[in-house]
DNA sequence: AGGTAACAATGTAGTACCATCACTATCATG
DNA sequence: CATGATAGTGATGGTACTACATTGTTACCT
């Protein structure tokens, strides 16, 4: 019982930790956690329309216009023309952008070995399951809720 | 290695899902996350000085008057003057706030139980030993960089 | 006591994120 | 070719946060 809350505790503590340190990672650029997003994003899918991102973010379109704004003055991103369809634009990573990513993706990594070196071992193939239940869980759950509010 | 990146990656996702599931909730009232903080330290540390609010937040007090604002003309908190420090102001909850943050604590504890349920119970111990391991894993290198940038 | 420094809260001003609505330019289809 | 969908953006507004300046109050120090 008291158990059970301290998991879901813990889980957010740990989230919030890491989201406050990436945050303070980026003091000093014009970088915050929505445009990392962003940049992220198109490491993962290439290219994009603006549109595209906002669907894959699921943010308005009109918020993936400033977040690409100040993306392309800080020299991260591109905005390119679509070849055929002219009311499109296409985004794309700065090469030392996309260098920056893989790092930081890089990073990622060795924090999560890091994080997995504290636990010891014998947890370790117990920890994946469970996370990975509960995640399953919550997915279930949230689902849920939005179609019993939709 | 691959299942070292899945488990932060899990982790952050549950807390995406939690807080989006969360705010969802709050649709058509005044309430937001920042202002939901702000009631549930309350009801931890009891009637508060705005000031206090500030430090255990670890927010600017000009935020916590804002949120404080947002609370009040919403009737889920009141201002009182300080007893014998006429420079302070003490925040108390609403008794149907206080009411309604029980709800919310059962809720969360519900939630957490049906999580842990979701988890095979020869897994659960380790579990629990494994998030306790990462989170106080992290809470170091936090600190750590903490110090350095410091 | 008297002056000064620290303190609590707030006004002002500014950045960032996010949303909706209205509008323009451009497809795409009947 | 007209009509409706689509892609992006301007305008506007709410929330969350910050730093700086200001006001009233307290506490300390000589």
């Amino acid at each position: 019982m008291t158990a059970g809350i301290t998991v879901l505790d813990r889980l957010l503590e740990v989230s919030e930790l890491f989201q406050s340190d990436m945050a303070r990672a980026f003091d000093g650029t014009s970088l915050t956690t929505a445009r990392v997003r962003v940049l992220w994003d198109l490491v993962a899918a290439g290219p994009s329309t603006q549109h595209a991102l906002a669907e894959r973010l699921e943010v308005s379109p009109r918020n993936i216009t400033g977040l690409v704004d100040a993306l392309e003055s800080g020299g991260y991103v591109t905005r390119t023309p679509h070849p055929t369809d002219r009311r499109s634009i296409i985004v794309s990573l700065e090469a030392s952008a996309e260098q920056m990513m893989r790092q930081m993706q890089a990073d990622h990594a060795a924090l999560s070995a890091d994080l997995l070196g504290a636990v010891d071992p014998a947890d370790r193939e117990a920890l994946v399951r469970g996370v990975d239940a509960i995640a399953g869980r919550l997915r279930e759950l949230v689902a849920a809720h939005r179609e019993a509010s939709a």
